[in-house]
DNA sequence: CGATCAATTGAGTGTGTTCAATGTCAGTGG
DNA sequence: CCACTGACATTGAACACACTCAATTGATCG
């Protein structure tokens, strides 16, 4: 966090300019938008920032009223189940889109909390179901969002329940390297953790106790190397592979 | 599926009808359109059927240009697991889009299975999308659609997670319950189950075994009574109310 | 430097799985 | 009509894996 080499110091200037001149363009909605596109998107978002770690962007029942994308940071998304636990049930990266299972909504079903320093552009949803009408290709994109998103969840949730905790956590370090590559545009061997091994073990639907256990496993196996905050993946090809164990 | 007065026996003219006819459309994306956005939505559906039980609606890999909305019957879809097991996904019924996961694909991710005899609207998609740039509140029920389903995925799946395999089974039975009242407009204490317990075990991420031991302590508890293909419902208030156990 | 929260480790328990056997039912053909 | 078949469903016993609870270590911060 206070690494002065890290991606993390966030050039301000870079956080100030709008659409047109956007650095995460080529992850977000607007992406292959034309110049005129882009300001009309431009003209709607908010770009909010900085939010410090634990901060929330939004929070459970607030009104919902925006999307959000991520300019830099990570945020997770977490609810709290019958039981009264916190239950983590996204993470999201540079680029992506939070917010819509509100869609449909009067009020968000999460607390949206930054788990390092974010910023994002807030984005009106009622602006920008207009702007769709003008867009196609805005409409395309949002459309292409959802699919990927059910497309994602299906593979993560709905397959990872009849996975090992070992296959899982194999899924969750595949994406998180994927996701570092976006960000750093190059292939890491070893992933910076912002969130807790809590969050993790929520998310991927385990007790901390059981993921510490299933790290040392794979640990012994000489797949991965856990040193806390980071962890080195030694062997890239047994993560990376469809099919593990 | 012989039984005389089931709703099973549907009337060949009410599937031959259009949008403006329909009888599901209270159900369906066609909610709350004027007769001239109706007859958009006519021109570009095509209503296919009857499927027969087991009958696949599209296949794996096959290549996506449509939803389907269903006007009768029962639709599972279902993917492959890494070990090569079926999975089943989901469960639609009367009204609901199936398909939506293919979204920004180029082919269909499950195997789409009638359930029992069954008929559907076939609507393609980027026809659907050009029709959405004229009529907003098309879009707008999209978006919702999108909403909706991403909440119940999140709410069903996720949370289902923490939950016992009793919690998992009464919130299904809450969910048939739900969709038998908007089929038949009265309430049933009955659900007759038109898939399998192997179809409903692997939807719950479950083994049948778990399945049927599961039902027979709900039994034994005095909630439901499990004869074969039919559930009755006992005690209506325990498996609707939200905080079970 | 304690204080606090996160992470790890160990021992014992419990829930769902696995495997194998049995039961039920609908459809088929002698 | 009844025996046979095959798919689905149920039951039991032994096991495995993740959970629970409790103690310890490690990291971070005022």
């Amino acid at each position: 966090m206070r690494d002065p080499a890290s991606k993390k110091d966030v050039a301000l200037e870079d956080m100030a300019s709008g659409c047109v001149g956007c650095v995460t363009r080529s992850l977000c909605l607007g992406e292959g938008l034309n110049q005129q596109q882009l300001k009309g998107l431009e003209r709607i978002i908010t770009i909010r920032g900085p939010y410090r770690t634990g901060q929330a962007i939004y929070r459970l029942e607030e009104r919902f009223n925006s999307l959000f994308i991520i300019r830099a940071g990570t945020v997770k998304t977490e609810s709290v189940s019958q039981e009264g636990n916190n239950l983590v049930d996204g993470f999201f990266f540079q680029g992506d889109v939070f917010g819509m299972e509100a869609i449909g909504s009067a009020t968000y079903e999460h607390d949206a909390v930054a788990l390092e320093e974010t910023w994002v552009c807030e984005l009106p949803f009622e602006q920008f179901e207009s702007l769709c009408q003008f867009v196609p290709r805005l409409q395309h994109k949002i459309m292409l969002l959802f699919g990927q998103k059910m497309r994602h969840t299906n593979q993560s949730i709905v397959h990872g329940r009849c996975q090992s905790v070992e296959q899982r956590l194999m899924g969750f370090l595949r994406m998180l390297c994927q996701k570092s590559v976006l960000q750093d545009e190059k292939c890491r061997s070893s992933v910076q953790l912002v969130m807790t091994k809590g969050d993790i073990a929520s998310y991927l639907g385990l007790r901390p106790e059981s993921l510490s256990r299933a790290l040392r496993k794979l640990q012994s196996r000489g797949i991965i190397r856990n040193h806390g905050k980071r962890v080195e993946v030694l062997n890239v090809s047994a993560v990376s592979s469809e099919v593990c164990k």
